[in-house]
RNA sequence: UGCGGGGUGGUCUAAGGGAAUGACGCCCGGCUUUGGACCGGGAAACUCCAGGUUCGAGUCCUGGCCCCGCAGCCA
């Protein structure tokens, strides 16, 4: 039995199935849509972020799927908070994540539509204006186990509710003299459903209607219709909305084949549970906050879930989709664990990724054997023998080295086998070195290394027995000095929104580690938005933003997995 | 508690009356000039609980329990 999908896609689907691509199966098989229309809606007042990476992946990746489109809609709404930079933003994050729009539209440029929408429900007697105050409708909508009661206004005539609205939108009355609500059902148990409010009177300006308008609709009054107007199928969005689906269902069977809408097909809704990642916070409010108070450099800080920050960090857009892809789709509250999505960003730049050589926390080592100034040039593979790709370049070795401080331990614990006093290693790519004497100055502190390396091991196994260890180094002359941006979680706790109250107090101090290192001068000559495995560190990028070619400048992507640090009980540093 | 949703290994997620899937994580082994990657193996869910229907139930029925959402002129 094959199902259209697997006609149109048989392999390599954008979206693995879920309860969703199995209503649209349905849906087809039915005949009920001649194609398959999603749309992704945001509100222009913020910045995108993972989270809404897997509802673009969904919406988007659904349109490929069963070669249907998928459009950009702009749910604008609240002249208050919106602006034509956030759309500016949200356009640059979509369509660096790989998805393109069928069609860029606004809700703004609904209005007149939807006013006239509004006027039809006003004469078929299922609108009025209504009066009282913000407060008293809110006591008037009753409680949750309470029903709710009439407003006074609530009988108005239709002439008169015709002529209140109209006078509305003629700017007559200040912000929040009236509103526009639709007349449902006062007691109705689904508290949504009790007269819920369409059109409010607020004089801003708009970004982009400007002043034409003092009347905006709601999110409750625009989205289904907006989606009616744009021939949408299927509706996606999050849990929370689950009860605004009746108002949804209301509006558009109240107006369809009305005011220019379409009979039919019309759209449905679908809600699916939304992304949350642990040690992160996903709501808009939070992440603005997290701005505004300075815990992070801005929208776009390396450190930041936001699409923009994940870009500078050097993520990419590939990793994202992935990571949504392994997630799935479901209605089930969910947490996910960090480590998934590391391992996605891991998965994909371990094959586009060369390797080459830094040091984070250099520790001098002397070669004591090695005439000074004698300088040899190796020839080291950017590949290890399991990625297929080819190329190589010189890394200059010489007598003085810089190694990880880490990679040497005068008293090492068991099972360590790196460096230690009269214990032999391997230098990546290079030759095996002994370490006859450990420098210290006056106050006991580790200066320096003196080491003898065996000219004989270069691509050679050494006489007396094969060394455990591999470490990686840089030549201390040649070495380029870079500062390293050292990425951690953001948050302490997996669920920083956990407690009640301040999320602040539990920001993690080590989010950002900022150390002097050094890496091999070969990175000098390539483009500067290659990504790079610092081996046995992590995959590290130049910072967009603030690298330049006199000053390197390097943020960690994210570590490599480390089942030493995991097995000494640190965690990545 | 009025209504709407949801509960499957540690974490996500499949399965739609017929031997509980995959991924991440974890453990063991192999390989290795990255303690990475890769390869092999393993532990881990009596599918929230209690009944019922059935030859057979994660799937159907009944009754509970727990979690999330809804009382903005935000979306």
């Amino acid at each position: 039995m094959s199902t259209e999908t697997e006609k149109i896609s048989p392999k390599g689907r954008h979206v693995s199935p879920n309860f969703i691509t199995e209503v649209i199966d349905g849906d087809l098989q039915q005949g009920r849509y001649p194609k398959v229309v999603t749309r992704f809606p945001p509100e222009p007042n913020g910045y995108l972020h993972i989270g809404h990476a897997k509802s673009i992946a969904l919406n988007f990746g659904l349109a490929l799927d069963y070669r249907g489109e998928c459009n950009l809609r702009f749910d604008d709404t609240n002249p208050e908070t919106e602006s034509r930079e956030y759309v500016e933003a949200i356009k640059r994050d979509i369509q660096w994540l790989g998805f393109r729009w069928a069609r860029e539209c606004y809700a703004s440029d609904y209005f007149e539509r939807l006013f006239e929408c509004a006027v039809q429900l006003i004469r078929d007697g299922a609108a009025y204006v209504d009066s009282l105050s913000e407060e008293e409708i809110s006591t008037y909508r009753g409680t949750i186990t309470e029903p709710g009661r009439p407003s006074l206004y609530r009988d108005r005539t239709v002439t008169e509710n015709l002529d209140l609205f109209a006078r509305m939108r003629k700017g007559e009355f200040p912000s929040g003299a009236h509103v526009l609500r639709a007349k449902i059902d006062l007691r109705s148990p689904n508290m949504k459903l009790r007269d819920p409010v369409l059109y409010r009177i607020v004089h801003a300006s708009h970004y982009r209607t400007g002043d034409a308008w003092c009347i905006y609709p709601l999110y409750d009054f625009a989205h289904p219709l907006s989606d009616a107007i744009e021939g949408v199928s299927h509706s996606i969005c999050t849990l929370e909305f689950e009860n605004n689906r009746a108002i949804y269902d209301w509006l558009v069977e109240h107006l369809r084949g009305k005011c220019g809408l379409p009979a039919s097909p019309r759209p449905y809704q679908y809600e699916f549970a939304r992304l949350n990642l642990d040690y992160t916070v996903l709501s808009k409010r939070k992440l603005i906050k997290l701005v505004e108070d300075g815990h992070v450099k801005g929208w776009d800080d390396p450190r930041m879930p936001t699409i923009a920050g994940l870009r500078r960090r050097g993520v990419t857009p590939e990793a994202i989709r992935e990571f949504a892809n392994r997630i799935g789709v479901a209605k089930a509250n969910s947490r996910v664990d960090l480590a998934t999505f590391e391992a996605a960003i891991r998965d994909d730049l371990n094959y586009r990724a060369p390797r080459v050589l830094a040091v984070l926390r250099p520790l001098k080592v002397v070669l004591t054997n090695l005439p000074e100034g004698n300088v040899e040039e190796l020839q080291a593979p950017y590949w290890p023998h399991d990625v297929p790709n080819e190329g190589s370049r010189a890394v200059p070795f010489s007598g003085e080295l810089y190694i990880e401080r880490d990679d040497f331990r005068e008293h090492p614990p068991k099972g360590f086998y790196r460096l230690i006093p009269g214990g032999r290693v391997r230098l990546r790519h290079a030759y095996v070195i002994r370490c006859d004497d450990v420098v210290k100055d006056a106050a006991g502190n580790l200066v320096e290394l003196r080491c003898t390396y065996d000219p004989a091991t270069l691509g050679r196994a050494p006489a007396g027995g094969p060394v455990k260890g591999t470490i990686h180094w840089v030549s201390a002359r040649h070495g380029v000095r870079a500062e390293m941006r050292l990425y951690d979680r953001l948050f302490r706790m997996a669920d920083p929104e956990a407690g009640d109250g301040d999320i602040s107090a539990s920001l993690s101090p080590e989010s950002l580690t900022v150390v002097e290192g050094y890496v091999e001068p070969s990175v000098l000559h390539d483009p500067p938005e290659l990504r790079y495995q610092f081996e046995r560190l992590g995959y590290f990028w130049r910072d967009p933003a603030d690298a330049s070619p006199k000053r390197l400048v390097f943020n960690r992507i994210v570590s490599l997995r480390d089942s030493w640090a995991k097995r000494e009980g640190r965690g990545r540093v």
